[in-house]
DNA sequence: TATACAAATATTGCAGACAATCTACATTTG
DNA sequence: CAAATGTAGATTGTCTGCAATATTTGTATA
């Protein structure tokens, strides 16, 4: 065990300030503390995390490209709002992607890889069992990386990662009831089924459908855009 | 027309010298000026534009983000040193994206949709016809775009964009010969008929061909990863 | 000659300071 | 009373400076 002070100096020598507030402001906004729309006061953020502005502002540049904020020259940053419209496009990519990582799996996948798909589904099927919506969450994140992972794509992953980090932003951690988890995880299987069988066209079928009634059921339980379009921060929804 | 220095002010007033420095070091890297592995040396970059070092740092932050650069504490940045692998892995994620695309295409594409693509394959073929490769290229930078565009899916574009500035990092805008370059039109034509007859199963599967013939094509080009693994900047591959 | 070590140089990471701009509020003017 | 104007405070965009770390150069030693 190192001495807390010497532990700090050891992350500054393998770690950034800039990386760390990144780090930091992401979790402020993905927990909501910083809602959408919301403005980023740099000197506030310094403050809070006891760093000088640099680092800070180096931080949302990258923040800035990932999607997560939106930036207004003299004005600052903020919290990116993300329109229905956009959230349906980031479905799409992720139903794009999943049914090609399912189609590839129906070919590729070994039996080790199966089991521990077949292993998630089990775990997945205790936690609504037991109404543990948390741990039921992360098994389905879970699940769904190494559907993406198994195709051997660290990249799509990757992607997928961000695009679910961005739709937070706008359905703020969806819960999910627990017929919907029993619904969703009989869709897992549905996957799975499909890969074992080696049934490239309904593995793929069966992933797209599966991204793509979630997405539904989203936009189903999501109420119409709000019409109080005079909002000061209305017209934050996209970038540059 | 407005006095030099009064547009020089405008510009500053609507953009921000790091957006600026973010664009000019893009084009370096993409131009080649700055090769795969390059150490970026913020004074002479901020020397160069005649800025500080401080918008110089922010943006790099932002082309990290991107994948075009990776950092390393304490040592600074270096353009991204892309593997075949990673090549690879972008060039699967473009597959996913361009099949689906093109299914979604063949249920929904409007005529006025389908004469555009018809109309930039006629462009193309002349481009071919006249042995002009920078013609043929943007047209078939547009002709991807809208593909993806016409999905209705912006956001999907802007990620092929992002892949393919990467898959420029490797492939140094890779030549392409004539026959290559009919071989590659005659795909698109097939694409935009299968689109036409609203056949999605054969839209997907001539659009996931295209963009994976394009892969074949590239890794057999593709001289086996050079064994001077010595080399200085030999793990500069991938970031984090 | 090759290797190990040490000084010098170069470069990064961060903080603080300043000017330009924006926002909010009070004041004036029609 | 509404609109325009002016002022004070807050916030951003940028620059300069300094300490910490890395890299290079030079030197001595086996």
């Amino acid at each position: 065990m190192i001495a807390p002070a010497l532990e700090a100096l050891d992350i500054l020598r393998t770690r950034t300030l800039a990386s760390l507030a990144g780090e930091a402001i992401e979790r402020l906004i993905v927990d909501g503390e910083l809602k959408a729309g919301e403005h980023l006061n740099e000197l506030a953020l310094a403050a809070r995390l006891g760093i000088s502005r640099g680092p800070i502002r180096e931080a949302i540049r990258g923040l800035e490209r990932g999607g997560l904020v939106v930036t207004v020259v003299n004005q600052g940053s903020f919290v990116r709002k993300i329109s229905a419209g956009e959230a349906h496009e980031l479905y799409e990519v992720r139903i794009a992607l999943t049914g090609y990582a399912c189609a590839h799996l129906a070919q590729h996948a070994t039996t080790d890889q199966i089991k521990i798909l077949r292993d998630l589904i089990k775990r997945m099927s205790a936690a609504q069992a037991a109404r543990d919506a948390a741990d039921y969450y992360t098994g389905n994140l879970e699940f769904h990386a190494r559907l993406m992972d198994f195709g051997g794509n660290r990249r799509a992953v990757r992607i997928c990662d961000e695009l679910g980090q961005e739709l937070n932003l706008f359905r703020r951690r969806s819960l999910v009831s627990p017929e919907g988890m029993k619904a969703s995880n009989a869709e897992h299987a549905d996957i799975v089924r499909a890969i074992a069988a080696g049934d490239v066209a309904r593995a793929r079928e069966a992933g797209e459908a599966h991204i793509r009634r979630g997405m539904d059921r989203f936009e189903a339980s999501t109420p119409r855009p709000e019409t109080d379009a005079a909002h000061k921060n209305g017209d934050r929804t996209a970038k540059g």
